[in-house]
DNA sequence: CACCTGTTTGACAACGTTGTCCGCCCCTCC
DNA sequence: GGAGGGGCGGACAACGTTGTCAAACAGGTG
């Protein structure tokens, strides 16, 4: 800026003025100024307007892998509510580590982010807090933080989404109806097993539960010990994207009823087709963004909390028929 | 810092000493510091650090679309390999529009990322010249820059990936294979178009080709056009797994030999399994950031182009014989 | 022609950090 | 006891930008 500043024979302060569109610059000399910035190349160093501004204009993002297309998803919505903003945004994953997400998202302050969505790993926030005093603004999304911290948040229906899905395979007919799902430690698949649990009543079994890694050998181990039960199931619930197709390929040809929660690009053109119920990853990031936005432009007032609707979508897999 | 440095009754200086480890410190004072940096819950400004020492510590990745699993697996792999770099990164979909690109671009390098990973929607990258006399690293990704652009690039055997999958179709009996790609404007899409072409040879027929949208509508229209010729194709090959699953879903139930380039998740599970040309997303981020790391830590020799090797997996919808 | 007003321009400080350089103190050795 | 040296701490400038304030200038008015 000092280079084009002298190239066009006028102070620095008319160079940046003419940069930021200020009014108050002759027509005649912003003309030569711009001329010489072309000459130059000269682009503004924002970091240094940063340092100056205190708004650095983006936004971190911290998921739990972009490679999962729910995740991706989510984070194109909410790149192009950042980009409509006028801002950037930081992203990374934090593969369901804690100690990542921790590292990640003091990383993302010490470079003075103006807002933060997060997916949390972990349960111990206790690290945001001066984050939060300092005036960050912070969103979690799918996932709420530990109770004590108070911000805005948005999570999808689980517990209704997994009631949604038990009642229609009690709908035709199945009374044995298992759940394969995550670590109930994490705050999704603890809802669903909720919900499931709450949609069975007094048909509840442990036994029909699994909580198991949703590796191929992990499932295919859980479904051998489910239908070599004395009272097998005639039904499956998936407690994720992962668990469903994990499911899916262990099963192979075997017809077995299932709905699984989280929809999946070809569900449909399975045999049959997968019945889900159907998340809507694009919209959590946009509200989520929304939300951040809002906080970022100076609302102050109390937490909001969104709940998006989950929709039960029939394939054809979910309406197999109880075996008699 | 300046509340660090009177907290704890030391210099400015003592206090940044601390925090970047630096020797020359006694431990007394250090810890004196340290402890004070805890009470204050005091983080440094990455910003002010950047304006003063020029390294941003970060990079930019501009592709097409993260909701894209190809894209997705590709950020993933860039992300994790900037990570273990002390880095983050900062990302943008250009959503195939070449100004989208260039403003991402732009926006990168004002904000002076270290290094820049492109996967181009244009081919018009002079506007990258200044940057590279600049002194930023650039890389591109899955397809080139312009000519006159000499930068490292990593880029997939598209032409032999589209040749393996045209004999694999011809070995099993097949004559009239279509080819159903995006407009060949996109380098990958004109490189598998060659690829088809050259292993056709004789049999090559320009009524066989189809370079239309990738719209359910569009790909429809052009399944009737193909099968409503005089001599339809007894096989299809689809440029990109977008067009494989269009085309799989505008087929429905009818069964047609079929080879897609890029492998996608549930291709086995589909009923005949989808033979594909697979690449290897992950890799290819991989080895773009690995590159662009040599660049960044200083290596100035010739530019490098690798090409990364496609795999044919053979499924089933590949292997069905032609009809009579 | 002096005066006022408004427009255009510029000088300077400040943002928070780090690199350079200097000075202090204490220890050791003569 | 004094000189030399090493370990430690601090003052200051600089990075590139923007906000504040004041100066310079042009034009209109009494």
């Amino acid at each position: 800026m000092k280079d084009v500043a002298s190239a066009a024979g006028v102070a620095l302060k008319t160079v940046s003025r003419v940069v930021n569109g200020e009014p108050g610059v002759h027509p005649q000399t912003a003309e030569r100024v711009r001329a010489a910035i072309d000459l130059l190349g000269y682009s503004r160093n924002e970091s240094a307007r940063v340092l100056r501004s205190g708004r650095t204009a983006t936004i971190g993002l911290v998921i739990e892998d972009v490679a999962d297309p729910f995740y991706a998803g989510l984070s194109r919505a909410v790149e192009d509510v950042v980009i409509e903003h006028g801002c950037l945004l930081l992203s990374g994953s934090s593969g369901e580590e804690p100690g990542r997400e921790r590292e990640l998202v003091e990383t993302f302050c010490a470079r003075r982010v103006d807002g933060l969505i997060v997916v949390p790993a972990g349960d111990d926030h206790s690290y945001l807090r001066p984050e939060l005093d300092a005036g960050t603004a912070v969103v979690f999304a799918d996932r709420p933080p530990e109770p004590g911290i108070d911000v805005d948040t948005v999570l999808a229906d689980n517990a209704g989404g997994a009631r949604r899905a038990v009642r229609h395979l009690l709908e035709h007919g199945h009374r044995r109806i298992a759940f394969l799902g995550d670590d109930p430690a994490i705050f999704t698949a603890a809802e669903r097993l909720r919900g499931y649990r709450e949609e069975l009543g007094d048909r509840f079994d442990p036994r029909l539960v699994s909580m198991r890694s949703p590796s191929a050998a992990g499932v295919r181990a859980e479904l051998d010990r489910l239908f070599g039960l004395d009272d097998p199931p005639t039904a499956l619930f998936t407690g994720n994207g992962r668990y469903t197709v994990t499911t899916l390929r262990a099963l192979g040809r075997q017809r077995v009823a299932l709905v699984g929660f989280d929809d999946f690009e070809l569900a449909d053109l399975l045999d049959p087709g997968v019945t889900v119920v159907a998340q809507d990853p694009a919209r959590m990031g946009q509200v989520a963004a929304e939300l951040l936005f809002h906080r970022v432009t100076g609302d102050a007032g109390p937490s909001q909390h969104v709940e998006l609707p989950v929709q039960l979508i029939v394939r054809g897999s979910g309406e197999l028929p109880a075996k008699a």
